[in-house]
DNA sequence: TTTAAACAATAGTAATACTATCATTTAAAA
DNA sequence: TTTTAAATGATAGTATTACTATTGTTTAAA
């Protein structure tokens, strides 16, 4: 008997829910591991078979190729994110608190308690930091985009565009700032640690409260 | 004898100067072309030797492999922006129209009068839109960018965070916001383009004046 | 006119991204 | 408990990619 949450994804990801099997979860768990590790570039389902101790052909089962496999890992996180925001903003009314709860659920996503055993939060975190634009970055986009592969994402997006054009209707550009909170936190924890010229943000340790503190900054200077 | 301007660029990022051969230049050219076209991971020193009759081993005399090539590329742009906004800022004194001078060489910097015959400027503003952080999100980030193959990119960052830094002493993100204007940029016409509900832009016949008004607006509140 | 550099032609290798087939294990149904 | 189907493993094979190496030919500078 499980104790675990299934999280749902669009079916057009996975040729075999993987979730459903101990092969599966397993090709989860590893290859969040091994992406992290060495990168998406060099992750193949090769190298994936033989850490896991299965074989190619069993992984391509699952799913078509690294890519959707990557698709699948990031609509994952996507919708983890969606998950912690609405039940730490259950019952907030104040949305400026949302917005505040919102980006610190979004910058400190990997260090809430984990939901599933077999999926590393903060190590999908590093994923989505270093290799989440490359899943919309194809030349497939749009085929993707039609099939709904990208759905988890525009609907938090839109979701935070709401509180955001609660706190100022009129605020022009609700889903440019949603998206950019996304994007600017991600963006910056890796200038930090790869481009430091690029940012004014430190990063030691993995402390990332500064990069809260920057969007937090960003959101009242441009809601006010 | 020829009237182009040569664009210097880290000497790491080729192992022959391409600007100074007929095939060199037909290298650049033909991959600016097919790169835009098929994009970046469907693009390759075979298929581009076909469409310059020439040969892959010739080409991989000129560019190590295609991440070098789009490197090169990459800096080519950063320093044609640069240039532009040298020029077009010269001789302006107030910093607040400085800036929406570079807002506007960001957004239109395709649109410029073009200053190589062999580099089609506004596909190469594509490339960097659709492909521009691939340069970046490799696991080799920090040695590439020991050996200076970004400096290009922090350089213009660091040239807008001071006319940001004029505008307002007080404002403490120079650099998240200059870096920040060259990806909103991008990933707005992106957006725009591919995951229209991710934005609030929309960009019809690739008239991108509304993503150069979404920039300023952020601007004028940020440093207000 | 020589000679060296640039380029073309060709071939070959190792790795990648799959697909196909068949055997075996496992677990659910009868 | 036996039967049967589904899941997985083992193995092999193909097409493409990302190179490297060698040798011969063209071009253009000395």
């Amino acid at each position: 008997m499980s104790i675990g949450i299934k999280i749902s994804l669009n079916e057009g990801l996975y040729l075999k829910e993987p979730q459903d099997s101990k092969l599966g979860r397993n090709i989860i768990k590893h290859s969040i591991l091994m992406i992290d590790e060495c990168g998406f570039e060099s992750f193949n389902f090769k190298k994936l078979a033989q850490e896991i101790n299965s074989t190619e052909a069993s992984i391509y089962r699952y799913f078509e190729n690294k890519h959707l496999l990557l698709l699948y890992l990031l609509n994952w996180y996507w919708e983890w994110v969606s998950y912690l925001i609405s039940i730490n903003t259950m019952n907030v009314e104040d949305p400026k608190k949302k917005l505040k709860i919102i980006v610190h659920s979004i910058v400190f996503a990997s260090k809430e308690n984990p939901g599933v055993e077999y999926v590393n939060e903060s190590k999908l975190h590093n994923i989505v930091i270093s290799e989440g634009m490359k899943a919309y970055h194809t030349k497939e986009v749009d085929e993707e985009n039609s099939k709904g592969f990208f759905k988890s994402y525009k609907d938090l997006a839109k979701s935070v565009s709401h509180v955001i054009n609660e706190i100022n209707p009129k605020f022009k550009y609700p889903f440019v700032l949603a998206t950019n909170l996304f994007e600017m936190s991600n963006n910056h924890i890796y200038f930090a640690k790869h481009l430091p010229k690029l940012t004014d943000i430190s990063i030691q340790e993995d402390q990332v409260e500064e990069v809260e503190e920057m969007l937090n900054y960003f959101v009242e200077r441009l809601l006010a």
